[in-house]
DNA sequence: CGTGCCAGGTGCCCT
DNA sequence: AGGGCACTTGGCACG
């Protein structure tokens, strides 16, 4: 026995006590990382091969693995939530496989090398996140305040449905005429335009009278081109932040 | 000193202890991760706060901060590359922050207790990963084999101008028509036409004589309500998986 | 389950 | 630095 432990660490384990520790973690939904040399490949709705290098490996309970190098924020290779473990040794190396389904995908972890292997138990599911600053919380504040929007406009109904999709807010302005929101939590590109050009020609189309409906982008900023863009289709902006 | 240390482990650290080698560690450009309970506090483009539990901490010598929890293949909270790390004891506590500017962004975590500190030589950057089935490999093969969108295809430019953005490729049919490829890997939702019907726009007042051109969405498959905007807006698609 | 859409999206390339 | 867009996007809500 040449590795170390302490509380749930192994350092520079051999392959074989890797496998029957990790193995055993992933069986008891405990949350396990490797940190060492290994290649990993991938295979799915991508496909990609990473040479043999240093990296840090994640297994959770939920079925999720992460690989990730010394840099990025991203994750170089993962596995999603749901997808299923397997540890074994080959050629006196451990290798982690990992299999998802629909669609088909697998991820092949093949150490060379094992600097450590920890367990955690996380216990309890964790505190939930609150987070502030969203859209949602964007239409709540336009549903108080109206007249954020402009003087006279009144909100009738929030994502109502038009062939083309749900509409953020649908109302009416002062002179009874139809207006459309697409709410937009930061400075938006041209996607967003051609969201909102949808729906007015979808609901042009619907109400099929002559009616004359007003789109509304609101969003913190806009960019030049969006500008241009909004002009082109008869759309209008509305600056608002979250 | 009530911690044991293995290879480069601490088990139950102090928060002294804990606090000194996780600074020594970002100084010294390692990876660093923390397994414990505590609070996490994010403020920035949105806010949020996330109440006492065990979570995984990881901080790359890029200036990464990684906070996961026990499920999920996304982090809780994060803090981008570029981001500068001060760490510190409070009421006797260990206190990570990370600070980021433009945007000016804060994420705060207090640990209540210490499980683990790691700490992890990467060495030098690791090999790079190759991908495989792409949007630019789908781009390659067309431009190998015109055929594959249709007999008599011609491809003139790849990433061509409007004044809508670059078309991924611009060429013309048999019968000497300008036509316009989008191209996406996946099935794809009404965006993508949103984007096609942009390019062709643009175009058609670009070249401003009274010239047809065509669109074509080239993907592995697309929704019904896809099927009857392209429709609408007079485009075509061509099944095509990378 | 597929479809549609938001996200603190992130990352890459271009101007 | 800002704009535009791909991504194994991930995640959620809804039909």
């Amino acid at each position: 026995m040449t590795a170390t432990e302490e509380g749930s660490a192994l350092s520079e384990p051999t392959s074989e006590e890797a496998c029957d520790r990790l193995a055993g973690a992933i069986e008891r939904g405990a949350l396990a990382t490797l940190f060492g040399e290994c290649t990993v490949a991938y295979d799915g709705r991508a496909a990609s091969e990473l040479g043999p290098g240093k990296r840090h490996v994640m297994c959770k309970p939920d079925g999720t693995v992460l690989v990730h190098t010394d840099e990025g924020q991203k994750p170089i290779n993962w596995q999603p939530p749901g997808s299923d473990q397997s540890v074994r040794i080959e050629d006196g190396r451990l290798v982690l496989h990992s299999q998802r389904s629909n669609p088909d995908e697998e991820l092949v972890v093949r150490f060379t090398n094992i600097d450590q292997l920890a367990v955690f138990e996380t216990g309890e599911t964790s505190t939930s996140l609150s987070v502030t600053g969203t859209e949602a919380e964007m239409k709540q504040r336009i549903l108080e305040e109206p007249e954020l929007i402009e003087p006279g406009f009144r909100p009738l109904a929030t994502e109502r449905t038009t062939p083309a999709g749900a509409v953020d807010i649908f109302g009416e302005d002062g002179k009874g005429r139809v207006v459309i929101l697409e709410l937009k939590r930061r400075r938006v590109g041209p996607d967003a335009v051609g969201q909102l050009n949808r729906y007015v020609e979808a609901l042009e189309r619907d109400l099929h009278a002559g009616v004359e409906i007003r789109g509304v982008l609101v969003a913190p900023s806009i960019t030049d081109r969006v500008r241009r863009l909004l002009a082109t289709n008869g759309l209008e902006f509305v600056a608002l932040a979250p």
